[in-house]
DNA sequence: CATTAAGTTCATTTTTCCTTGAACCTTGGT
DNA sequence: ACCAAGGTTCAAGGAAAAATGAACTTAATG
């Protein structure tokens, strides 16, 4: 009920339309989901927004439909690329870059993976040596069990590392 | 720095020890694996703490050694005790509850996929449906493209719910 | 029962993280 | 070369989350 304008007045300026019902459905969906893993809200409202929009939008557009700032909003767009879940679609003849979401899950969660965490993975063994060599200092006395710890990590790690391939498989039958 | 009260000393040691070399490595670790799923930084020092003892330990202990609340460390253990992450131990002839880690890497990331994951799963249909009425509503004059992208989002949850045995499975492999 | 240790809860404080807004780049057009 | 539109960056402020600390509940023990 009481929606504003449908969907777009494409080739026109100031959008500072009203949320719809269903773009507030929509940043709920992927605001709970974003939670998760640690993304804040905004990035949620940006990408419900390109998600219930049938055209790419220009960052202008988005600012006034997400009431949010213009920095809010460039730090988002940058972060979503990054994770590959939105495209930058160059329109020729338009200074601005336009945005559409990437809706083909399999690349979003790949990109989740790739950007946040496998890069934190490649850490471990670093650390694990770390945390070894200062365990076996004071461990001297004999103290084995500590030792045994450490060497979880590292089955840890190594199990992890060696499933991320058919992890990457397993969501690659998405779409 | 005021120390809290000395307390009974029981049989053994660990107590408002200043935290080691090794204990801030490991709450290191743990506290950037979690921040990955919106953890505490307090969960990652109470796990680590326990990581780092070879014997269980009472809350009393733990809050010695962290240099947290005890309202904190409540809570903490409550919720990593929801993960399967650590789990209680009785010991006869102790009132208090003492707690070790859960090791098995399996168990703590099918805690984590039931607990966290899952149950947020469990509200798309609702909310997809709720969203494709929206949607109907607006769209009886020919915006199809939006119904195609609420398509889109039931995909998604089929092929996620699909997934989740395949990847039970997957962890299950752990140990 | 009365006592007291163990543990929980929750209003308040503290800390952390996010957003804002304005200054600052960059690039196309004239 | 200059201007202006499009976009980025970052210090400062604000909002949300987490920790504190004290009052409260629970349950062993004499």
């Amino acid at each position: 009920m009481l929606r504003s304008s449908p969907a777009l007045a494409p080739t026109d300026s100031h959008e500072s339309a009203r949320r719809s019902d269903l773009e507030e459905e929509l940043i709920n969906l992927f605001a709970r989901m974003g939670r998760i893993v640690g993304f804040p809200r905004s990035f949620a409202e940006i990408y419900a927004i390109l998600f219930a929009s049938p055209e790419p939008m220009a960052m202008e557009q988005i600012i006034g439909r997400a009431g949010l700032s213009q920095g809010a909003v460039s730090q988002g767009l940058r972060q979503l690329r990054a994770l590959g879940a939105i495209q930058p679609v160059y329109v020729p003849g338009d200074r601005r870059t336009f945005f559409n979401i990437e809706d083909n899950l399999r690349k979003v969660a790949a990109g989740f993976l790739k950007e946040q965490v496998l890069p934190q993975l490649e850490d471990w063994p670093d650390r694990i040596e770390r945390i070894g060599r200062i365990c076996g200092d004071s461990d001297s006395k004999g103290e084995s069990a500590l030792s045994a710890r450490v060497e979880k990590l590292r089955g840890w790690h190594q199990r992890i590392s060696r499933s991320t391939p058919e992890l990457l498989q397993l969501i690659g039958k998405w779409s």
